[in-house]
DNA sequence: GATAGGAGCTGTAGTCGCTACAGGTTCAAG
DNA sequence: CTTGAACCTGTAGCGACTACAGCTCCTATC
């Protein structure tokens, strides 16, 4: 294999996706087919590589793959505007806040319940109850 | 229909859980097979409602139908001691902690980048450039 | 040049928790 | 008795992977 290209379990180690996952993204197309050798194997440059690893942080960040395509869109395109992409971003914060709430209600309900109960061996449990209220 | 007997519609309106979903609960065994009619209609009871209802609020505090599986099996056995109950219930406010970290990691990531983007017309992104480092 | 074995290939099926049909049957009101 | 709303089963789809099985290829060593 050349210098700067690579097989696709080097792009794996280098960007921490798994194989089977690369292969799904560019199954699904977010990621490009790739040149092949006379044999049929994947190879890999350094574009590729970036582009991976835009996609491995955006997926960290929480972005779903459909969000991902439209942010690749725009980069692809060239002729994005700041704008758009932040406007995406500022919906996802918003979403992420969304999630943390949902998340500390029912964090709060939790730790109300548990607190009445005194984890002894009794049959009747505070817990169940409020559940089946 | 006889008093205190659902068909599975007047079930879902009064649990909010949906039609498809209840058939599925009994698909995959957390809800029983109940009785039927002659022609083959579900016929639920009170015990049922309950069931279900306490399923429903299991959900909405984020209990996976595994952990709810275990909650039900618990409270069928009847032999169910409150501290097992507690343990899983502390065990899933330990999640939902992990949970509400990660989003606010995330939150705090896409803020910074957020704000240093002023939202013009320019082709050079801030955003980007951090999703692509 | 032969051989071994690690790495890669395709295609399919499974995960979780539903949801959405299609195409049929039953029930209850008028 | 007729209408039509509600119910039935079975299957397939979602999102974002993951895990095979059963191959083929590539490369390092002898």
């Amino acid at each position: 294999m050349m210098a700067n290209s690579y097989a696709i379990g080097t792009l794996s180690k280098h960007t921490g996706v798994n194989i089977e996952t690369i292969r799904y993204y560019e199954r699904i197309g977010i990621m490009p087919k790739p040149p092949r050798t006379a044999g049929g194997q994947r190879i890999y440059e350094t574009a590729h590589l970036k582009r991976l690893a835009f996609i491995r942080r955006s997926r960290e960040l929480g972005f779903s793959l459909d969000e991902i395509r439209a942010l690749l869109r725009l980069v692809d395109g060239g002729d994005y505007s700041c704008g758009e992409v932040q406007e995406m971003t500022l919906a996802h914060i918003a979403d992420i806040r969304r999630k943390i709430a949902d998340l500390r209600r029912m964090e709060r309900v939790l730790k109300d319940m548990a607190a009445k109960c005194d984890g002894g061996d009794v049959p009747e449990c505070p817990i169940v109850d409020a559940l089946s209220a």
